[in-house]
DNA sequence: GTCTATACCCCGATAGAC
DNA sequence: GTCTATCGGGGTATAGAC
């Protein structure tokens, strides 16, 4: 056989390298704990890696790991945006749809999966520039990919702008509220009034 | 003199007592680095409090101190928004405002004191019933008082409770994303279009 | 690249004098 | 109510064999 381990897998079947592995590993962790709360002995062992691996991949240490992982949620936000964007040519649709998904990510985690940044990028405001930075360009990128759809729609350039700010702001808060409440509400109507603000803008 | 130390003093310039103190300290600090970033030996120094104080009164532990220090600072962003929906009755303009003092305080505490209640809560998420519950009922509270406001300028009873979900998700999202990107843009943007958002519902 | 052992530090919590 | 001393455990990070 070709792969020896029960080691996790991509999605093409294929064995993941060791330092994948503990890059997901450390995202999820880090996802649902903070970083704070989050060990490196933990994510070794989440990771089936020893520690002489992780700190062969990472000399900076944790934080060093900490950007990987916040890089690596910032990657899969967006392409949960890009799908939803892309499968649903109305925004207001799609927007409705992007809260669907993550209310359904949330439920079924047992209200554990949130925002894949947010918690590590708290966690560490003001005290690691790098992960800071690395959080940042995951919001500016996100902000990117929805005004761009937006604009796709007629929406006029600067309105789009703003208002792909507000869609990213207010889907973080309302994954938070629905988080922290363990409930679906502030997404479901999160979703709504944001498709009535897009509809707001859109062309006659 | 009525006071003989240099220990924190409340608005009316009595001296705090230690609890209080304690209390105090604890929201602050918790806000800023979390719940695990938070030492109790941190708390009790910033505090001029000794560790045997601190679980004088906190029995509990970690765990009571961060449900009171979520308790407390429930009530200082509930006294913000009471403060900011008073003194404008159209709720629009208000939103605006709130956004405004928001974004003032970011600034000038360099982007380190964000929602009072996010951090405690994201990073004890899952493994601390009591604490997820303190901020579970921040969050209905400050959606009950902007409702409030809402129903008082003439929306309708359900739009006014909905909508009080969003402004409160778009809020906390803005301030997240606002100190994420050590920006004030985000927070000027959700003002703008939340009062939008709200007067989309005003009777004409 | 992978693994084990360990140095060194700080954590939450407790005990008991005052 | 306040204070100091300390326990037990876990944290990050490193050293060095393989």
């Amino acid at each position: 056989m070709r792969t020896k381990t029960t080691k996790a897998q991509n999605d093409r079947g294929e064995a993941l390298g060791t330092r994948e592995r503990v890059v997901r590993a450390a995202s999820r962790l880090m996802q649902r704990q903070g970083y704070d709360g989050t060990g490196i002995k933990q994510i070794a062992q989440e990771a089936d890696a020893t520690l002489g691996s992780v700190y062969h991949f990472f000399p900076g240490g944790k934080q060093e790991l900490a950007v990987a992982a916040v890089r690596h949620g910032d990657e899969e936000f967006a392409g949960i945006l890009r799908e939803v964007l892309h499968a649903e040519p109305d925004p207001a649709r799609a927007l409705v749809a992007c809260c669907r998904l993550l209310a359904e990510g949330l439920r079924t985690s047992d209200w554990a999966d949130g925002c894949p940044v947010t918690a590590t990028a708290l966690g560490t405001a003001g005290r690691a520039p790098d992960i800071q930075r690395a959080a940042a360009e995951a919001f500016a990128r996100w902000r990117s990919l929805v005004a761009e759809a937006l604009r796709a729609a007629g929406i006029a350039e600067t309105d789009a702008a703003e208002l792909a700010h507000t869609v990213i702001s207010t889907l973080e808060g309302a994954e938070l509220a629905a988080q922290v409440s363990r409930s679906e509400e502030p997404l479901r109507i999160a979703g709504q009034h944001l498709a009535r603000l897009a509809d707001s803008y859109r062309p006659r």
